[in-house]
DNA sequence: CAAGCGTGGCG
DNA sequence: TCGCCAAGCTT
């Protein structure tokens, strides 16, 4: 913790204790780099400054301020647990773990990061950091899931400042311990680690995500006048809730190349824009721009292409 | 417990 | 160019 007072990065989220600002900093940076969120994360708040401005504004505002930062349910997810604190939580960001956890999109983890950052709820954080640094610490580089949140709760019951320590623990595993290149020389608890100085500190080998490929045909229907028909893709699936052309799965690849290629983590999408003459048919509207429409980055792309 | 879910950066 | 990785959660 001495550590971290001399080297905490100074990121916005860590001037407040409102737990509305620390909620919002929690979801953007799930499975996300803090890099990427610093730019939207006060933008966000310019957009919606409260709960109560959350919960007034419709579920596709909040995935246009999303836009951008993937996995899309989470806004979906934001806007769900506003509605919630509005009529179960009288408007007020609940102070009990269990209601905290028990709001949409938030799991055990960013529970105890709210709890403890907000009201120094003796409430660890396991997320990819900590699970690093534990796992090297201990000597233990297969330790399950149960048994290292186990060693981070006896961590902080023992810390007596929980949100400065999983603050700390979160930064060690954003630096010193950093998965690919650790420094132990710079690391305050090399002295106690397992791991420390070892001629090869343990690298977490992750099960490799198999890649498929999808190929897309995208029905482009563009007029001077009436502008793009757009449709809103299903909750369910990959971009849940943003707006597209029309897509249709196709079973087999086209002969010609595809417009462009763009790669999730699970999925790569070959796009094939098609230049529609005919009226569009089935659900969906014209609308005269994209601008004001969540659209993901993988159309945006395509349409600079080929519009 | 494993699968599904985005995007950008980096080596 | 390509694989890996990053403040996880839900089903």
């Amino acid at each position: 913790m001495a550590w971290y007072a001399r080297h905490a990065r100074d990121l916005p989220w860590r001037h407040t204790t409102d737990p509305y600002r620390i909620w919002i900093s929690e979801i953007m940076l799930q499975q996300t780099q803090v890099k990427t969120v610093l730019p939207r994360y006060l933008a966000w708040l310019d957009t919606f400054p409260t709960i109560e401005s959350l919960a007034a504004a419709s579920a596709d505002d909040l995935l246009k301020a999303w836009e951008g930062l993937g996995y899309y349910r989470r806004a979906r997810f934001i806007h769900q647990a506003a509605a919630t604190i509005m009529e179960g939580f009288e408007g007020r960001f609940p102070r009990d773990f269990d209601d905290i956890v028990s709001l949409p999109g938030i799991g055990r983890s960013t529970a105890g990061a709210i709890a403890s950052f907000c009201y120094g709820a003796s409430t660890p954080v396991l997320d990819g950091n900590v699970k690093r640094v534990l796992k090297r610490w201990h000597g233990q580089p297969d330790a399950s899931d149960k048994a290292l949140w186990l060693l981070a709760q006896q961590a902080i019951n023992i810390s007596g400042k929980p949100g400065i320590w999983n603050q700390a623990m979160m930064e060690l595993g954003a630096s010193a311990c950093s998965a690919k290149s650790p420094d132990c020389g710079a690391c305050p608890v090399n002295a106690f680690c397992a791991s420390a100085f070892q001629v090869e500190v343990s690298q977490e080998r992750r099960k490799a995500v198999p890649v498929l490929d999808v190929h897309w045909r995208i029905d482009l229907h563009i007029c001077p006048i009436k502008g793009i028909w757009l449709t809103q893709r299903p909750d369910a699936g990959i971009w849940g809730g943003l707006w597209t052309p029309p897509i249709t799965e196709l079973d087999a690849p086209p002969v010609e190349a595809p417009s462009h290629i763009h790669q999730l983590t699970h999925r790569r999408l070959h796009l094939y824009a098609y230049q529609c003459e005919s009226e569009p048919v089935g659900a969906g509207h014209w609308v005269p721009s994209i601008e004001g429409y969540a659209l993901p980055t993988g159309i945006h792309r395509l349409l600079e292409k080929e519009v």
